[in-house]
DNA sequence: TAATGTGAACGCCTTCACAGCA
DNA sequence: TGCTGTGAAGGCGTTCACATTA
């Protein structure tokens, strides 16, 4: 089990694997209780069983040679893995539309991630309840933000406002960023030595216009 | 500029670079007008010059050199290569907040995708509208989704639907998917020879759980 | 015997370095 | 002279193939 230990010899781990391990966890939360092999996870995930061990195998040896996974076992790993066995704390920016259903959707599927607040700045907002948490004015949120000690920030505003928003809430310590506008955003790097804030970018936009092409009839001559 | 020709030698594109597109031409029509060295690109865009200038190579000699190049023709280039010379038609499953700001998003900033079509299983939504779009039952969404001549659907529906949604719409012709649900679509190719249906997943349990990892103090001894 | 764990081969993409051209 | 276009080198991640072990 090993609590705070990392893994073997501190080899870097693809990012690409990390972005799996989600995957995994889900599949095996849905056949909780079993055993699983590395092709069983691959059939329920879409990706193939040596690339199941691999992404395993690079934080420990977990499963039983001739036999598999368990399950339950394996899947409080990767809750340790990717921090998910202590209470995430995060923001949201922006109670539209958007704002609401993500709110709505982090409280109903996600024991693991607590929306601690929610900011917007219109006043007719203020007060009102989504999925539990009270939507506030923006005019203290970086002290509101140390006082909850928010880890993350989910920025679900206008595309203008996410840059400065987020430089203030780096500053204010946020070191992960889930931001919906369709901008770079770029942060300067914390004075203290400590790493730079993580920033997931989820872009309609491009998920759009790469889908339009590739939905094009593309006659190639398929030599 | 060689309307519906393929560019040069039909190499393979990167579906890296495909995705890149987007935040070129996004860069490019904030621009306008000008003209823009591979390098001035790459900063409005994070990417590295090398990047941009390869990148761009694989469609074509766009740009002069000692100069750069021509922002308004390279625009609308990257349109026609992403197949946005001509108005995407898509159709949105599920009115809910998400779906709500789905709509009202494209609607606002996508002259190229136009949302034909908004089906949602609540009576109490029928007839009313989004984004100038009438919200419709789910009857007979697939005859409506082929006589509209709908190119992709953008699944914003609770997980257990997406699945056999899914399925139908690529059945009718659907040949792209933006899917918002957490599950893994499988979709049988096509029976004539034509290419399986493209499927974008956005999945925001993916990023939360990536992003909980990555904010997690790693005390790596950083040998 | 069955399925894991892993070095080696492979392929894709990025970065480098520079030749080529306005 | 300055910036593009591109072969070559390098790096990263996936796939392969198999030795390993319950």
């Amino acid at each position: 089990m090993a609590k705070g230990m990392l893994p073997r010899t501190a080899r870097r781990i693809p990012d690409a694997t990390i972005r799996r391990l989600p995957a995994y966890l889900r599949a095996l939360e849905a056949e909780a209780g079993q055993r699983l092999t590395s092709a069983a996870l691959g059939v329920l995930t879409g990706f193939s069983s040596e690339q199941v061990r691999k992404d395993l195998a690079y934080f420990g040896a977990f499963g039983t040679r001739g036999v598999g996974y368990p399950a339950q076992e394996l899947a409080s790993e990767i809750r340790h893995i990717l921090g998910l066995d202590h209470e995430l704390k995060a923001a949201l920016f922006g109670a539209g539309h958007l704002g609401t259903a993500l709110a709505r959707y982090v409280a109903a599927t996600h024991r693991d991630v607590r929306i601690v607040a929610i900011f917007d700045p219109d006043p007719q907002k203020h007060g009102t309840e989504i999925a539990g948490t009270v939507v506030e004015s923006l005019a203290h949120f970086e002290t509101e933000v140390q006082r909850l000690g928010v880890a993350v920030a989910i920025l679900a505003v206008p595309d203008a406002a996410a840059q400065p928003l987020a430089q203030r809430l780096a500053a204010a310590g946020v070191r992960g960023f889930l931001n919906f506008a369709p901008v770079m955003l770029t942060l300067p790097a914390p004075a203290d030595g400590s790493p730079p804030a993580a920033v997931h970018n989820i872009d309609l936009s491009i998920e759009l216009q790469t889908l339009a092409y590739f939905v094009q009839v593309h006659e190639t001559a398929q030599v």
